[in-house]
DNA sequence: TTCCAGGTGGCAT
DNA sequence: ATGCCACATGGA
């Protein structure tokens, strides 16, 4: 078990549950348990003793090293969100309100193929059958990384595993008609020897945007989710049927006008977008106030 | 029963 | 370049 002290703008639950990760299960004492890099962890926050407003990170079963290699940068911990909040408060008193309902969401650097295999899930797909259809996909194919607190914890399969699968035997996970699309996607990265997809996280936002909606079943509202998520490309605003809801019913955009919300997020949120939209996606889904303009828009 | 969910590919204009 | 629409699955 390691601790870090000092910690800022960051709530687990929030992080775990804003729908850019999937696999993270909550403990009965609010901890998180969950497995990325190969690595099986809980995490944990206790409030600071010394009452100066930090909070102390605990992650059980990781190393000083592991947490300098894996941990800080997959929470994003060397960024400062107390001043993007700040930036993006200052701009917009709707996106303002919906900051101080997500005041400790983070962005997650994720694996890319995870993220990959995560999102060509999601599509016309919810949240809760979105997690069942993962874990499945892990329980049957992915490789077991360890038995910890007495369980089993299995890794999302690799490329080379999911391209020889059939769609019949990719039938059990009840992926509906996005298995052909994983099968498809899952070919192409195996046979590529020089591995685009992980070289994305150095590439440009359009490069690696290129890359990754040349795969199948990858459009670009999931090649956005992906490079938000697992490549830090933070001014991509992935638009989805949430977000579309928060841009009709709080700044006025027509349903259907994809490219004027486009246009705001990047006129108004700049190179922030992507965590913008987060915190957006998030107060839509959670909040009283985003309740009911989920609500309004069914009338 | 019908509608909906972190949409995309294919095909017709 | 843009506009439809089929595509599986399960919960409300």
């Amino acid at each position: 078990m390691i601790r870090i002290e000092g910690i800022r703008d960051f709530d687990l639950e929030q992080i775990f549950t804003c729908g850019q990760c999937f696999r993270w299960e909550r403990e009965e004492n609010g901890s998180y348990t969950g497995v990325a890099y190969k690595k099986i962890v809980t995490m944990g926050v206790e409030n600071s003793l010394n009452g100066d407003g930090c909070k102390t990170l605990y992650i059980e079963n990781a190393t000083e090293e592991e947490f300098q290699e894996i941990w800080k940068n997959y929470l994003d911990l060397g960024r400062d969100y107390g001043e993007i909040k700040h930036i993006l408060k200052e701009k917009d008193s709707i996106l303002a309100q919906a900051i101080s309902y997500g005041e400790g969401i983070r962005i997650l650097r994720q694996e890319p193929w995870e993220t990959v295999v995560s999102f060509i899930i999601s599509q016309n797909n919810n949240i809760p059958r979105i997690k069942k259809c993962i874990e499945a996909l892990c329980e049957t194919f992915g490789e077991a990384v360890g038995v910890y607190k007495g369980k089993t914890y299995y890794a999302v399969p690799e490329p080379q595993v999911l391209a020889q699968l059939t769609e019949k035997e990719l039938a059990p996970i009840k992926l509906g008609y996005r298995a052909k699309y994983l099968i498809e996607t899952a070919k192409l990265v195996s046979a590529d020897r020089v591995n685009l997809l992980n070289q994305c996280c150095d590439k440009t936002a359009e490069e690696a945007y290129g890359y990754l909606t040349s795969l199948n079943g990858i459009g670009p509202k999931v090649a956005h989710c992906i490079l938000l998520f697992s490549m830090s490309k933070m001014d991509s605003f992935p638009i989805d049927v949430w977000v579309k809801r928060v841009m009709n019913q709080l700044y006025g955009i027509s349903q259907g006008d994809i490219k004027a919300m486009k246009d705001y997020a990047k006129a108004n949120f700049g190179v922030y977008g992507g965590i913008a939209q987060q915190y957006l996606f998030y107060f839509i889904r959670v909040s009283e106030e985003g309740e009911k303009i989920n609500v309004g828009t069914n009338c």
